[in-house]
DNA sequence: ACTCATTCTTGAACACGTTCAAAACCTTGA
DNA sequence: TCAAGGTTTTGAACGTGTTCAAGAATGAGT
């Protein structure tokens, strides 16, 4: 069988994260996770070419227990506010336990050439994943969402998600106890500023922000 | 006199930046450094605790650049369109030399314990100076910005700057055309949102943001 | 001119991420 | 059972950023 390649694979990667969260990245090296698995430094890197996808491996896990924690907190929840407000705050709950691992995190992952990085090519999986999440926000709120809005909304709302993360990283008061002031006050409003898509002078200018959204993100 | 001193520090810093532009972070090695400069490792790093405090000498040295360079731009500019672009464009054209060097930087400055970081105690200088511009932009335009946005707008504006720093390190398009286009775009959109704060709906929306913001940033 | 403290400079040494040739360990087929 | 071929594992070695004890150069006071 090929349990026990598999099974020398996750011992390195449960102990990556482990340390990951209890002692922080940098302090987490190669050679300590090696010893407390019980390899040697090359059979990590057998399994795993850099550091970098072991944090990878950090990222896809938060992601996946975000898709599930979020779809679970959206449940029963109509109002756009409150399914904003269920995604994001889910968001950071996940994120939590490594929140002092966070600053390295993003460090990484705004390289452009890190599997990390959530705009690039090995993250396209997590960063569905992700998106799904919001478009499922979306999709699900009543009353509805401007027609014209629905199809771009989800993916400003997952940069903007993207936004949030980096402010919670920076943010040191207490349990990030401003991020969730963030949240709370941000979704509502948000809420209501679509919702201003009505007013005929608004609504250009939102037409005019969708078209160059659209007309950068095409030209690539 | 100290000027031996000063002299073996420049030249240090500035063999830096130069390795730094043509043959990007990573390449440029503190050992390069210090045998292009003709001084030992040690010597380096009696004036650069760290690379990274190389690259904070770029990066002020980027900014002042970019202070000079947008004043001239500004004037006899009066529209809020025109200036903001100005500001932009000029900004975009001093960062130019170092695109390549671009994600490093970001890498880098994304840390919160770095120097380097924007948002961070060593670059208070810079900042102060890139928001000054920024400040001056809005003041200067005619007609002028509601008064009840005049005060947040240059942080506002400044942050979102970054925002298209960001996104200039990750066009790859060629002259980072696509950097250019969203700035052109983007200028006349914030103008325009901004003229809507006289309707009262979206007035009131203002309001709230503009109160958020405040609230955030004051519980520190 | 001669101290002596301060400033500047050196290069070996450290820990880190990463690589790689070699060894050890399977698995398969006869 | 054995040999062959593939997979997994090893640990020494490389280049990196960084540190530091030691030495050289400088300057101030006598």
């Amino acid at each position: 069988m090929a349990a026990k390649s598999e099974q020398t694979r996750q011992l390195v990667a449960d102990v990556a994260l482990k340390m990951f969260r209890e002692i922080g990245f940098e302090k987490t090296t190669m050679r300590a996770i090696a010893q407390e698995a019980g390899v040697s430094v090359g059979n990590a890197y057998y399994y795993f070419a850099s550091k970098d996808e072991l944090v990878q491996e950090l990222y896809v896990q938060v992601q996946d227990e975000h898709a599930v924690v979020a779809a679970q907190a959206l449940e029963g929840v109509h109002d756009l506010t409150g399914r904003l407000k269920a995604v994001l705050h889910t968001g950071v709950d996940v994120m939590a336990p490594y929140h002092q691992f966070g600053s390295d995190f993003i460090s990484t992952a705004i390289r452009p050439t890190s599997p990390v990085n959530p705009f690039g090519e090995a993250s396209t999986a997590a960063r569905e994943a992700s998106l799904a999440i919001f478009r499922s926000a979306v999709e699900g709120s009543s009353p509805a969402v401007a027609k014209k809005l629905r199809a771009d909304l989800p993916e400003l709302l997952w940069l903007a998600y993207m936004g949030v993360a980096l402010f919670w990283v920076y943010d040191k008061s207490e349990g990030q106890r401003r991020t969730r002031k963030l949240i709370d006050g941000a979704a509502p409003l948000v809420a209501r500023g679509l919702s201003l898509a009505k007013i005929p002078g608004v609504s250009k200018v939102f037409d005019d922000v969708l078209g160059l959204v659209r007309s950068v993100k095409e030209d690539s």
